[in-house]
DNA sequence: ATGGTGGCACCGCCA
């Protein structure tokens, strides 16, 4: 059977609920992961989920950040926050489904080179990798879903050059996600388009016609163990929800795997 | 073009 598994950066879940529940309604995945849900878990929207047959689990706070998994299969195992702060908590969650670790994060933005908050960003990668070593092993199937806030490579974004030195494409910022990946995750979606440019996930609404001029940046991403990127047999961006009407900046990135 | 748009909460902050 073939597993799709997406992943879709909402900026705010009732806003765009109509756009995820067509979408799930159209493209059937196994496990939808969802970030900047912007709410409160006593006001997501879990009946709408349910009444299509899908489970939901989330975790979010007011206004910012929020992760959710929508899922086919029911959850075993759900972790919920890396056991921070709130805000740390409402970037990640996690729970296993038929055997598959599935990880769901927000990791956070950045601002700009100079701010803390850039801090806080690299050291939420550290804490992450800390965590992977501490409970799981990359023997073992895992998928790593989420904005990750970085562009890995010259070829994800528009303007290597002009955007060189932002929180989500600089060396340093690259090397902080590296460091996660050489624990064990093998970035799916550039396996099945080596070298291919102009794959973008992101698009600033504030430029014009953004998506027809392909001036974007790939962020959101889908990453697993060996053992089951191997087993992966196509990844793809799917455009259309960002040219929607009050589409989302981000849209949906899908890898299916053959299991 | 040193701007531009969008969501949410609250009259600014974050992306």
């Amino acid at each position: 059977m073939v597993l799709r598994v997406a992943s879709f950066n909402a900026n705010s879940i009732r806003t765009r609920l109509d756009i995820v529940i067509q979408w799930l309604k159209r493209h059937k995945p196994a496990i939808l992961c969802i970030q900047e849900t912007k709410v409160r878990d006593f006001e997501f929207p879990e009946s709408s989920f349910n009444e299509i047959g899908y489970h939901v689990i989330f975790k979010g706070q007011k206004s910012y950040n929020g992760v959710a998994i929508v899922s086919i299969e029911e959850p075993k195992s759900i972790i919920k926050g890396l056991e921070g702060t709130d805000d740390e908590d409402a970037r990640f969650i996690s729970a296993i489904y038929s055997g598959i670790t599935i990880i769901n994060t927000y990791v956070p933005q950045g601002y700009s080179i100079d701010s803390s908050k850039y801090q806080y960003k690299l050291q939420w990668f550290k804490k992450f990798r800390t965590f992977l070593e501490r409970y799981l092993s990359p023997s073992s199937p895992i998928i790593w879903v989420g904005d990750l806030n970085v562009a890995p490579e010259a070829i994800d974004v528009h303007d290597p050059k002009g955007l060189l030195g932002h929180v989500c494409f600089n060396p340093e910022v690259q090397q902080a996600l590296k460091e996660v990946k050489e624990w064990g995750f093998i970035d799916v979606f550039r396996k099945h388009h080596p070298g291919v440019p102009n794959k973008y996930t992101f698009f600033d609404y504030r430029v014009r016609n953004a998506v027809q001029r392909e001036i974007g940046w790939r962020v959101d991403h889908i990453l697993a163990t060996k053992l089951i990127a191997e087993k992966s047999v196509d990844a793809y961006i799917d455009l259309k929800p960002r040219l929607q009407e009050r589409p989302s900046d981000h849209t949906f990135v899908v890898a299916e795997f053959r299991i």
